[in-house]
DNA sequence: CGTCTGCTTGAGCCTTGTCAAGAAACGTGG
DNA sequence: CCACGTTTCTTGACAAGGCTCAAGCAGACG
């Protein structure tokens, strides 16, 4: 994977152009490998990279004061991590590696300039990023009006697919590189009783667990209980400025 | 209000050239009437229009399959509505109108035009769904990690302040032009508990009601009890491509 | 004047959280 | 390769925050 994992992510939506391609070549120049736990960015601290993450795991959390922690995010290759930090000053957000990865890191200036220089990956940008928003009402809905069993499950279905996305060979059973508590952390749940819903799906044949590895055994049951939507897909992007 | 409440909006934040402002006037060419409680935008229906609110107020909102409903943003003056939508063929949520209101529609070509021939304004909106990504992610902890009383007392801090962005003679007294239930609605709570609550923060001298009135009497406590962040504040916009 | 929607309040229940303790898995240094 | 410490998982007992159901009331509107 020499070139840029970003532009790969793009091709499966639109044909890139070479001159695209070699402007997203340009934000991955350089590359930075993070130990597994290692904070890329802290939040409320002064940001001025952006980066794409190139392989790994990572995540993005806020702490409340009360120091529970709330996970807004799993990143995965190809994301572009940060983008909202390139608007404040302050990072509204920490992004820390649950694995071993490798980033890029660019500064604000080369995203203007990609930007300004092609319209239609500036479209893309946005595209991206109103994709999350999408993904994060989904899961805005779960966490207000859905029960425990259900964000349980979708966050299953969720991660399956987004690790599907760029490992193809994954069918229904993946390593759930998570802690129990931070599957907790992300659906809004207390590790305790993330143990006792996971159990729950195993008692029901939803799903299967041996050692860190989760079979999904009825993903038709599962989607049910869990109201899920696959946001990459269903897109419409024939109103795109033309490539250049 | 003649000319273009988006450009308003970004006044705030940027100069913006004679240029600019008359792209941003093309997109406000035509208005749109929408009568308290209408829908504008169903959700999993076609939708080919995006529009910008000139007044009133909004709500865009999802519903679950057992029926409840989870309201995902309030829409104020100067917003760009339905950008997540026109990424997808089927809207992914629903614009309702939560008093009278008037829109501008525009179509996605207009947007792509715009964009195009304006690299700071595409940066702009980028920005702005940016601004609008992290306001979702402080409700998502919200949501998942903490208390009924902190939600509602988020939500009040928030509207009172939405409000005064459009109305600066709105100090901390505000007509609060919900019913307890949409209020639970975004909150991810009963109609019956966010009374409950309401009238809590009102023992506790926090706040004060009489006849659909809201009065903010100690936003100190409230926004200690909320873990409230504004987010339209600490931005860093020195990056934005140059203005031509 | 009647109807309808929204507000208020109580009683009881249920889902989820808290606390605690033991078992299993993992990582590290010797 | 083993021994140890640490993290993670598992399970039970109990507590509590928020939900459900129900009923009365107030205000808006035709």
């Amino acid at each position: 994977m020499s070139g840029s994992c970003f532009a790969e992510v793009l091709s499966e939506l639109i044909d890139l152009t070479e001159v695209e391609r070699r402007a997203l070549e340009k934000l991955e120049e350089r590359q930075r490998p993070v130990r597994r736990g290692a904070v890329l960015q802290r939040e409320n601290e002064v940001c001025n990279e952006l980066f794409i993450l190139r392989s790994g795991l990572m995540m993005s959390y806020v702490l409340l004061d009360d120091g529970s922690r709330q996970i807004l995010r799993f990143l995965f290759p190809g994301d572009m991590l940060a983008i909202s930090s390139a608007v404040y000053r302050e990072a509204p957000e920490t992004l820390a590696a649950l694995s071993d990865c490798v980033v890029s890191p660019f500064d604000r200036a080369a995203l203007s300039e990609m930007m300004t220089g092609h319209p239609r990956l500036a479209a893309m940008v946005l595209v991206y990023s109103q994709i999350e928003r999408v993904a994060l009402t989904d899961r805005l809905a779960a966490l207000g009006r859905t029960s425990a069993k259900a964000r349980i499950a979708s966050l299953l279905l969720d991660l399956r697919n987004r690790l599907r996305a760029t490992d193809k060979s994954i069918s229904n059973v993946f390593v759930l590189g998570l802690t129990q508590e931070e599957v907790g952390d992300a659906t809004g749940l207390t590790a305790v009783h993330v143990n006792r819903m996971l159990r729950q799906l195993e008692e029901e044949k939803m799903i299967a667990r041996e050692g860190g590895r989760v079979t999904l055994l009825d993903e038709r049951a599962l989607g049910r209980a869990a109201n899920y939507v696959n946001r990459y897909e269903g897109l419409s992007l024939n109103w795109l400025p033309r490539q250049h």
